[in-house]
DNA sequence: AGGAAAAATTAAGGTAGCTTAAGAAATGAG
DNA sequence: CTCATTTCTTAAGCTACCTTAATTTTTCCT
């Protein structure tokens, strides 16, 4: 949170990995500079993105470190990053929290909501070509910086499938 | 929320509609008794289920009342149902709810929050008959109040495709 | 600059899940 | 109880998207 100044900032270099499957989150994480990923590994060994975090962005494990439980998603750094590291027992009792900074993190949560719905109706209702356009115009600048294999395991398909799509819609103009 | 009681309860028949695309959600709803449902309908004309509430659940278009935009989804009743309107505004600035209420709100949010990040996980990296049995799994008296072509809508397939899945999953028993 | 590694493309063949359509079963209204 | 409506099932053919694998392009390292 924007209020929270306890935490140091640490460099992380592109690989690095903050969260494993089976830990228990002990912090979430604010990115200062650079950008991490959260993910998931299914059964078949593949690796489906949930977030992206570039600077400014806040990301974690709020299920494992709410419910303290192990973490079924992976944290890792995908460009050289500065990350301040915000212990989660900072925010495990919200009744302890001053009432300026719930503010804050209701407003947070809310907005965090909110676009992950949007996620969910897009993974419902729209088709791949759909949600790459989609991520495109929502996200231009990690368009421009990131692989496009990341993207394509955010929006729920291959790379290689990807590159299809990419080419027709190259094609039809 | 629990603390709110302001609001009035309204009986509402199986088939009525609380909120449709195009409007502006000045209520949240409070399910006393019965069940509603939100979605989307896309493109093809297909419906696309968001959320089931039965009672003790609020339901509502959290970015249409916040961000006063005209909803994209749809919310209707899918039995009789008793359901408490809430207005919108109550929850709007959330600077003047006091101090109570935003820690219930704020709690409420986040294990939202981590309940549809678990649905994305699961559209991502489940196949369809994973998460039918996780539906079944998680919302077991659903399953057996609801019908079968509502949670294929849930779970993001069609009926037909389900009624396959099942019959399966019965015979290799 | 040069070689290794990572990312992206292309293409052929495959499958999960969809479409359409028709019939059977269950539910509901009068 | 009966007819109408909704729900569920079955099956055949189809398509969006996947798998595998090989090639090209880009990025990175020293």
């Amino acid at each position: 949170m924007d209020n929270i100044k306890i935490s140091k900032t640490k460099k992380v270099l592109k690989g690095e990995r903050l969260l494993s499957f089976g830990d228990i989150a002990k912090f979430a994480h604010k990115v200062e500079s650079g950008c991490l990923k959260s993910y998931v590994i299914d059964n078949t060994g593949k690796e489906h993105i949930l977030q992206f975090a570039p600077e400014g962005w806040l990301i974690g494990d709020m299920d494992s470190s709410t419910n303290k439980k192990p973490s079924v998603v992976f944290i890792d750094a995908i460009e050289d990053s500065e990350v301040s590291f915000i212990p989660t027992s900072f925010f495990e009792d919200f009744h302890s929290i001053e009432k300026g900074l719930l503010t804050e993190m209701s407003i947070k949560l809310r907005n965090n909501l909110i676009a992950t719905n949007k996620r969910i109706i897009s993974l419902l209702s729209a088709t791949a070509k759909e949600r790459y356009i989609e991520f495109t115009q929502t996200y231009p600048t990690l368009v421009q910086r990131l692989p496009l294999k990341l993207i394509a395991s955010y929006i729920g398909i291959t790379p290689e499938y990807l590159s299809d799509l990419r080419r027709k819609i190259a094609k039809q103009k």
